[in-house]
DNA sequence: GTGAAAGCGCTAACAA
DNA sequence: TTGTTAGCGCTTTCAC
């Protein structure tokens, strides 16, 4: 009877119990009620909704997860949060998941190992509903932690043979063929590739659908032109000194993502190698940067936000309805080559 | 007895008292050497352990939480995930976080009200130990939720008086008076200021700066070369057309974050006007594109670095030790000026 | 429709 | 030192 006269005098933060009481009403239709439970009358609804507000009440989501089982709690792992591309993403994927009404805990592996390890463990122990794994074909054995224990995991690019896994495959074809054709157009015929880290997956794809596209179009690929760099900025300047350094050198360069690109764009610069008419460069990724570098790149755009809802989507279904029979497994983002300056015909 | 051939035969996820059965303790003794209390003994130490590795055993965090009542999650609130600037500091924040075993809740505002008010109800329902709101400057009243529950903030550039709320004073002045002195060295008289969004108090504070700056430096403002902004690199474009509008025009900007001074960059090479040669251009951040622009960057350090040491610190210490009297409740960042190729002498 | 009561997995107070 | 036990705040049977 003398509950609410415990030792603290008044301002406990508002539980269950005192919206309950409150209300005059059980805990269980103030449960009920925040959930949405049909079996509630309109009349004690709304009584609670008052009590609610009057308390200025908020449930506690750690005691919901632990008798639930349900955390309403995604994961997304990303490669390296300071490539702009990231952010975007996150944002994206953030802006889906709240409006769905979960939460996420973002991390960034840097490509190492450990930090992975560690991420996936952390997520473990904060009961994550599912994870979104984009770090684009770092895949470590360490995934099979979340699988084993039964979490829902979304991969770029890599396809884990696991009822709880799904992929998310990227054609890069469409936009490196196009990026191919349009410079063939333009009368490129030397046209270098500038890749990323050879151990990601999305880096290796990215590279045959350069060789495949090549071919396409009748154009020989020479493979000291084929250099492998790291995604990054300072990978970028460092592949145009390489290719700088050959006795041939190519009138174009597309590169794996737009960090290359924009870092190829100021070791020309520096070189007083004037792009487009020297140079043609085209990146991928479309950045918001893209737009602002000089000249304004052309890029092969991979949209974030259908990236972001493809992997939503894949972990929303997973985790709200596991044993859908007819559950989408896969799912395709595309790319579309954006024309903007930084490439026109050789030597014009 | 019969505990363990419950209804589901082996795989469940393992819980305390699997491990405690497995090792013969009890389930106080695994919470004590998982927790690193002195009071066991090595041997039942050792026992926990090795049946904590070999039933790869994880702790529930929410139940831990709901009985500790500390979740050891920070929520980190920034303006724009888009802005490298934060992405780059959430990197650290993260880090940071992760090595003192903290999780971290990232939202970006957009400067949306509406956004932050979610994203406090949402940082209340997952019960954060503490918030870095690192909007800089739209602080709400709905911030009063967080220190009103008694949860520890930071915030920057703004004091609040309240116990919970500590401060990270922003010091702009000396590496804005290091900007203004280095354009007048350079024998600029003519400097625009391209200002941030008003409503923001880092931008105000910026603006100020420049004023006093410029009047230590013995140099007029002229108001029409005082423009606002929005930080962004269109707002960079816009602004400096606002100002090539003009009948009079600066030698030289100062820009109140690198964005602008990006954007600025963009427009002025597309009207033609080279930079550093027409036009000194400096920004304020130093995110890592400002090394690869044409030209590269000078401009104003703002390090991410000891941006979040100090949030961190700050959270930390209100969470671990809150009523510690000589607590440290401000905390404050330097600037300094990096000059790179974007500033010269005018018209030489 | 509504309420009483049994836990979810853990920590901490108390006993031994 | 170690174990027993009472909850943390909530959802969810199960009765009514």
């Amino acid at each position: 009877m003398a509950r609410k006269s415990t030792r603290k005098p008044a301002t406990k933060t508002p539980d269950i119990r005192s919206v309950a009481a409150l209300a005059k009403v059980s805990i269980a239709t103030v449960s009920r009620t925040i959930n949405g439970s049909p079996l509630v009358s309109d009349r004690l609804s709304k009584r609670v909704w008052q009590a609610i507000r009057q308390l200025n009440y908020l449930p506690n989501t750690h005691a919901r997860t632990l008798v639930s089982g349900r955390s309403r709690l995604f994961g997304i792992i990303v490669e390296n949060i300071t490539n702009p591309f990231f952010p975007e993403l996150i944002q994206s994927f953030e802006t889906i998941a709240v409006a769905h009404g979960y939460e996420i805990l973002v991390s960034s592996t840097n490509s190492d190992a450990t930090v992975l390890t560690t991420c996936v463990r952390r997520m473990l122990e904060r009961k994550v509903d599912g994870v979104a794994v984009l770090t684009f074909g770092e895949e470590e054995p360490v995934l099979d932690q979340l699988t084993h224990r039964n979490v829902p995991i979304v991969l770029a690019e890599f396809k884990l043979e696991d009822p709880k896994a799904s992929t998310i495959l990227l054609d890069y074809r469409t936009g490196i063929n196009a990026a191919v054709n349009h410079l063939a157009e333009l009368g490129h015929r030397q046209i270098a590739f500038l890749a990323g880290p050879r151990k990601l997956h999305s880096a290796m794809t990215r590279e045959r659908d350069f060789r495949e596209a090549m071919k396409g179009a009748g154009l020989p690929v020479r493979e000291q032109w084929v250099i492998e760099c790291d995604h990054t900025l300072r990978g970028g300047v460092a592949g145009y000194g390489l290719l700088q350094s050959l006795p041939a050198r190519p009138t174009a360069i597309i590169c794996s993502n737009d960090m290359t690109a924009i870092g190829v764009l100021r070791a020309a610069y520096l070189e007083g190698v004037q792009v487009p008419r020297s140079l043609s460069v085209i990146g991928l990724d479309d950045i918001d940067f893209a737009e602002y570098t000089l000249p304004q790149l052309t890029t092969i755009r991979l949209s974030r936000a259908d990236l972001a809802r493809a992997a939503f989507e894949a972990l929303r279904q997973q985790a709200e309805d596991p044993r859908n029979p007819n559950m989408q497994r896969e799912f395709l983002v595309s790319t579309t080559l954006v024309v903007r300056g930084s490439t026109a015909a050789p030597g014009c």
